[in-house]
DNA sequence: GATTCGTGTGACAAACCTGTGACAATTTCC
DNA sequence: GGAAATTGTCACAGGTTTGTCACACGAATC
C-alpha cells in the first residue's frame, strides 16, 4: 500500500514515514504541491495525507488545490492534516472531496488508524447483506440472486432478472410504467421494449407457479407491470 | 488479555462475550456508562468494544461521551459499534479518539478479527493467536497458512491463496462481490478478474476434494464468490 | 369481419462469463 | 547468481445469459 505525505515539514514528514513503515506501508514523501503532483502522476498511490498549510506556489496554492486538482481525475482517498480551532478548513476539506481530517497535534498511532478506517471504508470491506424481499410465501434474495418460496429449494436468478424483480418488489403494488422500469434495468439510453417482454417472460418462468396465469407479477396493458397488485 | 464489552444490549454482549472468550481474551461486562467506567477504573482493560448508541445517564451519556471520558486518562485502544449509514458518526468517533469501528450488523468472527489487528497495531504485547477457520472439516490457519481436513497432512498456501481464504472465511456464508474481493486481496488499484479467476482455481485445487464440483468456494455467476454457501 | 395494437412465447444467434491449461514474468529462497 | 515457487497473462472451450426475430392470440377499433 503506497502512500503519499505531503507535508512541508520534513521533522513531521519523516516522522510519519517512519510511523507508516512501520504499520506495513510504503510511504512516499513530497514537500510542496508540485512535488505533490508529481509523485501522484507517477505512482499509482492508495491514499493520501495532505497537510492543508502548505506553502503556496503559483498555480496550486495549498492543500486545497492539490486536493481539488486531484478529485479532478482519481478517487484516491484523500486524509487532511489541519490545525484545531478551524472549523472552517474542515467543512471546507470535506466539501472538496477529502475523505477524512485529523486534527494536529495528533500521535501517529491514530494517523495509522485513521488510514486504516478510510481504505476500509473506500474499499467497502463491509459487505453490507441487503435484506430479502418477501411478499406472503414468496422470497427473493438480491444478494444471492435467488428466489425461494416456503420450503421449496431456491431458484437462481440471471443478473437483469434479479435487477427487474428488485424494481418490482421494492415498488411492491405499485403500477410501475415500462419506460421507467426500462431505464432501471437496463439504463438510460437501451429501450426496448422487446426486451422487457422477454425478461418478464423469462422471469414468470421461475417465479410463477403458474406461468400462464402470472399472480406475482402483474401485466398493466400499455401501462407496464407491477408486483403484487 | 482482558477485553471490555460496553452494550445495552444484554443478548449481543454475552454473545460476544461468548465469541471474545472462545478467541482467548477475557471478556468483561458492562451495560450502561456508569458500569464501563467501574469496570474501567477497577480493572487495567486492554481493549474496550463499545457501542455508540447507549441509553444516557446524568453526565455521561453515549458511547462518544465513554470514549472522551476514557481518553482524558489513557491510550486504551476502542473500537466503536455504529449502524450502519451514519458516517457521521464514524468521523466523530474516531477524532473523539477511537481506534477504528466497525459496522452493524456483524458476525462476531469479523469483531475479533477487528480487536486482533488492533491490538497488533497498538500494543508490542503478544495478542492471542488467531484462531484457525474451522468449517465441518475443514481447517485452515493463517498464522501458518496451512490448510487441513480432518487428520490429513497439512497443504500450505501462497500468500495471496492465504488472504483470499481468510476474506472467504471470515465472511462465510455471505456473498462477496468480485471486485471486493479483488480490493481485498490486491489493494485498492490492481483490478482484474481475470486474476481473480485464476487465483480462485488454483485456490480450489489445493482445498477442494472434488475440483470440478466446489463444495467449500462456490462461484456466484457476474456476482461474485462465497465460502460456505 | 378485417385490421391493428399490445402482449406472450418459442427459437436462435451473439455476447458474455467462467474454468482451465500453458507459459511468461516476477519474487523468494538457497 | 540460479533454481524453485509464486503470480500475472494469454488463449480457448463450454456453458449461460441476453438480444433479436418470428409468430400466435386476444381485445379494441373501424
Amino acid at each position: 500500500m503506497k502512500v503519499l505525505i505531503v507535508d512541508d515539514d520534513r521533522t513531521l514528514a519523516d516522522l510519519l514515514a517512519f510511523a507508516m513503515r512501520r504499520a506495513g506501508f510504503e510511504p512516499h514523501l513530497a514537500f510542496d504541491a508540485q512535488g505533490a503532483m508529481q509523485v501522484f502522476n507517477d505512482l499509482p498511490v492508495d491514499i493520501i495525507i495532505l497537510d492543508v498549510n502548505l506553502p503556496g506556489s503559483r498555480e496550486i496554492n495549498n492543500g486545497f488545490d492539490i486536493c481539488r486538482e486531484i478529485r479532478k481525475v482519481s478517487d484516491v482517498p484523500i486524509i487532511l492534516l489541519t490545525v484545531r480551532d478551524d472549523e472552517e478548513d474542515i467543512v471546507k476539506g470535506l466539501n472538496i472531496g477529502a475523505d477524512d481530517y485529523i486534527l494536529k497535534p495528533f500521535s501517529p498511532r491514530q494517523l495509522v488508524a485513521r488510514i486504516q478506517a478510510v481504505l476500509r471504508r473506500a474499499s467497502s470491506e463491509a459487505v453490507p447483506e441487503a435484506a430479502p424481499y418477501r411478499f406472503q410465501d414468496f422470497q427473493f434474495d438480491p444478494a444471492r440472486r435467488e428466489v425461494n418460496r416456503g420450503d421449496e429449494a431456491p431458484q437462481s436468478l440471471t443478473r437483469l432478472e434479479s435487477r427487474l424483480l428488485s424494481y418490482l418488489m421494492l415498488n411492491q403494488g405499485q403500477v410501475l410504467p415500462a419506460d421507467n422500469i426500462i431505464t432501471e434495468v437496463w439504463g438510460l439510453d437501451a429501450a426496448n421494449t422487446e426486451m422487457l417482454r422477454q425478461l418478464v417472460h423469462r422471469l414468470r418462468i421461475k417465479i410463477e407457479q403458474d406461468p400462464e396465469n402470472p399472480i406475482l407479477i402483474k401485466t398493466l396493458p400499455s401501462i407496464g407491470y407491477g408486483f403484487g397488485i
